[in-house]
DNA sequence: GCAGCCCTATTACCT
DNA sequence: ACAGGTAATAGGGCTGCG
């Protein structure tokens, strides 16, 4: 696609020469726009070359939306029709040229003074003679502005600004406000500023249940910040007043960049908006002195501040399945501790009322808001360059979901090449078929190679220029460049020019290629090595996702043909790399979407690569090689055995968040017996064991717990199931759970239906455990699974006795 | 009334 | 609220059974 930019006349920028101009470069960390009247201000919050903290503010950005008009219009008297009508905001409106899923379309750009009557002014316009559509009315501001000037968040920029009289409530907050004189430039450096940080934590108190805001106080905060100062603040008397004042004071007097947490946006601002209300205090803890809002997709803004929830990013680390602070902190290495202070949110009353117990919940408290400094400290480089790259605010980034992220950083490319932003629409779910996964070749298998294609979607959809701007639908001319048509599905697309996803795709790709070339050359804790690592995660976080995105109905580049396309032209790849294996006597053993297991002989393997890359275009190479690895007849699980004498786990209980420890921690010892020293005889024998071991007690308690999330409200479930009736009691003892959650909870002995067994871990104590249960259903089918494959057989694992090799000996023993 | 079968709901995983 | 493909368990309805 041919990039013609229109180099800035910034036709939307009233430029006043002024008097006593200052250059200035700044690093943008927060940004926000407010109506003077009708006339929209765009406020930058950010940190200067010298450290200093400044507000920028642009007067002169016009916001604007595109009228599409009809093939056979004409601008100009489209114009003249609309100047007829009272459209009092409008202020310019010039015919243009844009693109539009690729195609040129004639349209009239519409400057409007209030942004906020756009979406309005739009609608009213649909009915005009002439006009197609309208589109870009649904841009917010703020986001126009940054798009429209290549303004990028947690980026420097220099601009010409000029001093301000601002008003007293803004000049205390900051150390200086300044008027822009000229649009900002955003200047390529990696550097960071020094940014102020602070974390906090907190624990509310009630006798019973979940603590109401309504009613019950927050009882410790801790907070924390990136100078190594520490406060624990502890309610006198169950009153949070003062409390409250003292961390508003601490937070005025520290000015933080950014106050980060875990489950703030969820939780904690509302919980302290809410007392702070009651005590009729003012919770002024921006550079405003507003108070905490929500606002997009969910985030709780801080004017002038980044407040970020660090559980918005635990999604980025799938490896942890309860996502609980200690648990991430602890994946993260995120604190030091000799032995961490631990209290289940139910047992917390306790705590509190015992004035000897009390300091250990202080220090828990600590502990939590040292955790947060800590993830901060892992996660704040992914975070800053996730947003830089994207482009969406640092505050809020952490809050969009996956599609949205890579939408905006679609939307700003879009941008630079002209093309309109298509509307959000509901549409039907409509799904399509994906990768294929051939069934294992159940067994042990020694030395095996995983070959893998490297970003095979992306490189797929540059490969054929799959994009919604090439694609030819049925009935259309094929063009004259020539077509790819895609196998099985039939969906075309043209070959020339490059589209909007194979540019992007491309220079996603290089980019990140050149950074991990710069990587080598760099200090692994250098922190430009820090930065630039999680500069090619969040390219490679992006780049992955867009073909999901291709196929997400909710996305504005949705055409089901590009997505369905993709992944026909994957199976097919999939499937001549495997016909060619065979084709050289390479035997594959598995295989999954765009990887094959084959049997490790480098020089077949070289000959399959090359071949592959010739024939198709796209790169496949091993990615690991198991010394020897075991498959049941299942798809999607495997254990294999790492030349480093590591198991891999994939897809079995072990790495399931749903199965108890008891079954998981046994299993992954079979597992282990098996793959290192290939005795089954041993790993039944370690089963009885086990087995007894439950039976006798000797496994802790919190063994025993299942963990599974509840998806919707209690009411909603179609049929009765254990974790949700769990929830249910736990509700009835005033602990709630929101949507969501994960549910903790053990099955206790009694009759009738598995339900009806199901308690809260907190509400049951080892007792109680129906080990019957935890043998029958969790211990014995999570080491069958593995050992039925050695022609074990699950009965044979209830044996007290020494094991029988003869199978008559074993239907003998009698089953307890 | 219930064992056995089959289908559905549900969850969490893999690429 | 990025995609589809898959395994697995428990619930629940239905059938057949003198």
């Amino acid at each position: 696609m041919a990039v013609k930019k229109v180099k800035n006349v910034l036709p939307n920028r009233l430029c006043v020469p002024g008097r006593r101009q200052l250059k200035r470069t700044f690093w943008l960390l927060d940004i926000n726009y407010e109506l003077r009247g009708d006339k929209p201000e765009l406020w930058m919050w950010s940190i200067d070359a010298t450290g200093k903290r400044v507000l920028i503010i642009d007067k002169n950005y016009q916001d604007y939306f595109y009228i599409v008009l009809k093939e056979n219009a004409n601008p100009e008297t489209v114009i003249k029709q609309i100047q007829k009508t009272e459209f009092p905001y409008i202020t310019k409106m010039e015919p243009t040229e844009k693109k539009y899923f690729g195609k040129s379309v004639k349209a009239i750009k519409v400057c409007c003074q209030n942004p906020e009557i756009m979406p309005k002014y739009a609608k009213a316009l649909q009915t005009i003679e002439g006009i197609q559509e309208c589109l870009e009315d649904d841009l917010r501001y703020s986001m126009r502005y940054l798009i429209d000037n290549s303004v990028v968040p947690c980026g420097w920029h220099e601009i010409d600004i000029e001093a301000q009289e601002s008003e007293q409530k803004v000049k205390t907050q900051v150390d200086a406000v300044y008027e822009a004189k000229t649009a900002p430039k955003y200047i390529p450096d990696q550097k960071q500023p020094k940014l102020r940080i602070l974390g906090f934590s907190m624990i509310c108190y009630s006798t019973k249940g979940t603590a109401k805001p309504d009613e019950d106080p927050v009882v410790v905060i801790s907070i924390a910040t990136n100078n190594g100062e520490q406060k624990q603040l502890v309610a006198e008397d169950n009153n949070d007043k003062n409390i409250i004042i003292s961390l508003v004071k601490f937070i005025k007097k520290f000015d933080p960049d950014l106050i980060v947490g875990f489950g703030t946006n969820s939780h904690d601002w509302r919980y302290l908006t809410t007392r702070a209300e009651k005590h009729g205090i003012n919770l002024y803890v921006d550079r405003t002195n507003t108070t905490p809002h929500t606002s997009v997709y969910g985030h709780v803004s801080l004017t002038g501040r980044v407040n970020i929830d660090w559980y918005d990013y635990a999604d980025e680390l799938p490896e942890v399945k309860l996502k609980t602070l200690e648990n991430i902190a602890d994946y993260l290495d995120a604190i030091k501790l000799e032995k961490r202070t631990l209290i289940d949110e139910a047992d917390i009353p306790a705590y509190w009322e015992n004035k000897q117990k009390r300091s250990i919940l202080v220090k828990y408290s600590e502990e939590n808001t040292a955790s947060i400094m800590g993830i901060s400290d892992a996660m704040l480089d992914f975070a800053v360059q996730l947003s830089s790259l994207v482009g969406l605010p640092l505050d809020y980034v952490g809050t969009a979901a996956v599609g949205f992220r890579t939408e905006w950083y679609l939307t700003r490319e879009a941008y630079k090449i002209d093309e309109l932003i298509p509307k959000r629409q509901e549409r039907p779910y409509i799904p399509y078929t994906g990768g294929t996964v051939i069934a294992p070749k159940p067994g042990m298998h020694e030395d095996v190679a995983v070959l893998d294609f490297k970003a095979m979607y992306p490189n797929i959809m540059i490969t054929y220029n799959i994009s919604p701007d090439t694609y030819v639908p049925p009935g259309d001319q094929e063009p004259k460049s020539g077509v790819y048509t895609a196998p099985e599905v039939n969906h075309r697309f043209r070959k020339e020019p490059p589209g909007f996803y194979k540019t992007v795709l491309t220079h996603l790709i290089q980019v990140r290629d050149e950074i991990r070339l710069r990587l080598k050359k760099l200090k692994p804790k250098s922190a430009e090595y820090r930065a630039l690592d999680a500069r090619q995660k969040a390219v490679k976080v992006i780049t992955n996702a867009a073909y999901g995105y291709t196929g997400w109905i909710g996305a504005r580049w949705y055409i089901k043909p590009v997505a369905e396309a993709a992944a026909a032209w994957g199976r097919d790849t999939i499937q001549n790399t495997i016909k060619l294996a065979e084709k050289l006597d390479l035997q594959v053993i598995y295989s999954d979407t765009d990887s094959v297991f084959v049997k490790n002989e480098p020089s077949k393997i070289e000959k399959l690569s090359q071949e592959i890359e010739k024939t198709l275009g796209l790169e496949i190479k091993p990615d690991k090689i198991y010394t020897r690895i075991l498959f049941t007849e299942a798809k999607k699980r495997y254990c294999g055995l790492l030349p480093n004498g590591e198991l891999d786990i994939v897809g079995l209980e072990v790495v399931r968040g749903d199965w108890a420890a008891v079954a998981k921690n046994l299993q992954e010892r079979v597992l282990e017996i098996l793959l290192k020293e290939k005795s089954p005889q041993k790993a039944t024998d370690y089963v009885r064991e086990y087995i007894m071991d439950v039976k006798t007690g000797k496994v802790p308690y919190r063994e025993f717990v299942i963990w599974k999330t509840l998806t919707k409200a209690p009411e909603e479930y179609a049929v009765k199931s254990p974790h949700v009736e769990a929830a249910r009691l736990l509700k009835k003892e005033g602990l709630d759970l929101t949507l969501g959650d994960k549910m903790g909870y053990v099955i206790v002995k009694g009759e009738g239906k598995l339900y009806a067994k199901a308690k809260p871990y907190v509400l049951a104590s080892e007792k109680d455990l129906d080990t019957e249960y935890y043998i029958t259903n969790q211990v014995v089918p999570a080491a069958a699974r593995i050992l039925t494959m050695f022609g074990i057989k699950e009965e044979e694992l209830y044996s007290t006795k020494k094991p029988k090799t003869n199978l008559t000996e074993f239907f003998a023993e009698s089953r307890e």
